[in-house]
DNA sequence: ACGAACTGCATAGACAAGCTATGTAAATCG
DNA sequence: CGATTTACATAGCTTGTCTATGCAGTTCGT
């Protein structure tokens, strides 16, 4: 049963942009229920950070561990300690930044990008069922709404003061 | 810098779907850092599950814990302790099921309306301004993608074995 | 060039929220 | 009417987060 009708219908109903506020409120809800069930995927008891910090550092290469925290919005002292239960698992490793000698550069390791994988791989076969049931239009919104969650993610302000 | 093009592009580059396992990938960390930002919105300390279980109760009125914990996708305990946390709140009440002495009906009292309506406006005015910068098609994709997010949460089966 | 202020990470301690395993009382079934 | 099943509660543990604070390395002003 496609229920993909174009969007050049008559009637804006559904599937137009529903009026800001709903919008902001269906979207957590979704997100968070959508993450909570992602979460308990296999992951060897790994919460979805760790995954999220080995994809930053896959994908953008070394960083350091204030970087990680701001860009994940958790605290630093959070941060610190994934990292070192990351480097634990022999997931990343990390070297003393040649030009400041406080800070340590974490890099994933290959052990580190299998991991990864393999997170992906299981992600990936949870939901690949019912993500082929959707259309091609379904599956554009769905990649385009990640990109604009990343973005209302960041761009927001964080309401917490510095100190 | 209108960053729309028309879906008739010659080019089906980033606009249209990615492959299915690197969509999944994106979805989830695009999903859990959302959830993260919404979550640290001031809501008193409660974390999101609370809201999702109020607005549940708000939208489909009263329910059962059971039901409740597998809709949340948590597990049993962890709703009846969410549920007696938020019956201490004042947000929900528990009366005894008339149809069944083991069970107990959880509503939504005002009070708890009230809250729920509270924290939905502090989550819109957070995003309020970056979605605003949001094309049409944009919060249309958005819309749309909150409800594909929840199937696929739903859809795709737990793992785990019943015991 | 040297002490003050700043910066980046680490540690300590508290707490929230999840899980598994198990208990108790009500309902249902043979 | 006893045995099993069902629905919620309790116990104990683990993980992940936070704030507050400490320490070592860097930067800057005079």
């Amino acid at each position: 049963m496609p229920e993909n009708t174009a969007p050049e219908s008559a009637e804006p109903a559904a599937a137009s942009a529903p009026e800001p506020d709903r919008l902001t409120a269906e979207l957590i809800r979704s997100a968070a229920l959508f993450t909570r069930t992602a979460g308990r995927i296999a992951g060897g008891g790994y919460s979805s950070i760790a995954w999220r910090v080995l994809a930053d550092l896959d994908r953008d290469g070394a960083a350091r561990a204030a970087e990680l925290a701001a860009l994940q919005r958790v605290a630093q002292p959070s941060m610190t300690s994934l990292v070192h239960r990351l480097e634990g698992e022999g997931w990343i490793a990390r070297n003393p930044d040649p030009a400041d000698g406080r800070a340590a550069l974490a890099g994933i390791t290959l052990a580190g990008i299998r991991a990864l994988a393999e997170f992906r791989a299981a992600a990936a076969a949870r939901f690949a069922a019912t993500l082929a049931e959707f259309s091609d239009a379904d599956r554009a919104a769905l990649g385009r709404a990640a990109e604009l969650l990343t973005r209302l993610a960041r761009d927001s302000e964080d309401p917490r003061p510095p100190r």
